[in-house]
DNA sequence: AATTAATAGGTGTACATACACCTAAAAAAA
DNA sequence: TTTTTTTAGGTGTATGTACACCTATTAATT
């Protein structure tokens, strides 16, 4: 659906007002994409990304400040996403021997049988749903790269 | 930042699927800068962006249904944040004389200047911070509209 | 007209976010 | 070594989201 429809408006004072607009409905049409997936396995979004993070360095295990400043969107609260994964028996948590601060994470081998099934699933919704080429992504990464750059 | 730096990863299985995570982590750059503008005002990105649209109909009143189809995240649970707005007096609400299931809501004088001061200081963010000339937002826009095309 | 459908919006719950604050532990400074 | 500062992670609160469900009202059907 074009922006003008989904938000039932035409009037943006520049396209660059429009552009963010249109970042931020694209965001929320993909999340809700991926979240729609994921209800099969009871995950949600966050969940499912703090599972990735994990699977990354499998089968050693994470701190929670490690796992955070991989987040997409690095403000979540990761304790309280953990303490979802620990009751679902997705994840283990304990005390760091080195550091007793540190809590940290290991994928249980359930957590590992259902991450497969799920990533699989959302590779795929991303390959479907996304139309774009490499070409045109390769493009569209760079614009967003340049959009964010802090002066 | 670039996305890789952001969150620590630079191993994609496509730019494809490095574009919607790209989509995801802007998103929330974005509605951190915005939200953290808008907290001068004690206002939420939500409550900001339910009194841009009651604007673009005032002095006419809206119904809550109307409102939400205009949301930049159609979820939202308008009535929710409506009562935070009619706490601040912001907005008023009232029931339709029309149609007694429809509650009306229109900004209040109060309402209006602070919107008005929060509209100026959030364009001129966008303005500020997303870097990227017109031409290359009008690109942009056409490549985030064709990623959403259902097929 | 009476009954049934659909619609509007409010509410409950689980989950997440943003942010301030707290405690325990480790590191640095005195 | 003792004190101070920093760090890790957990917790409380206000807000928002996603979604199911409820009630009042209107519209449609019989």
């Amino acid at each position: 659906m074009k922006l003008e429809e989904a938000i039932k408006s035409s009037t943006f004072t520049s396209q660059k007002q429009k552009a963010g607009l249109n970042v931020l409905y694209t965001a929320w049409w993909l999340k809700t994409l991926i979240s729609k997936e994921l209800k099969v396995f009871s995950l949600t979004h966050e969940q499912f990304n703090v599972m990735r993070i994990l699977k990354g360095k499998h089968p050693d295990e994470m701190c929670v400040r490690d796992i955070g400043s991989r987040m997409i969107e690095p403000n979540s609260n990761v304790p309280r996403i953990i303490d979802r994964l620990v009751i679902k028996t997705l994840v283990k948590r304990a005390t760091s021997a080195v550091d007793k601060r540190e809590t940290v994470i290991v994928l249980t081998i359930n957590g590992i049988e259902i991450l497969a099934k799920a990533s699989q699933r959302i590779n795929d919704v991303m390959n479907n749903s996304i139309t774009l080429n490499e070409a045109d992504a390769i493009v569209l990464n760079q614009l967003l790269e340049n959009l964010r750059i802090e002066q």
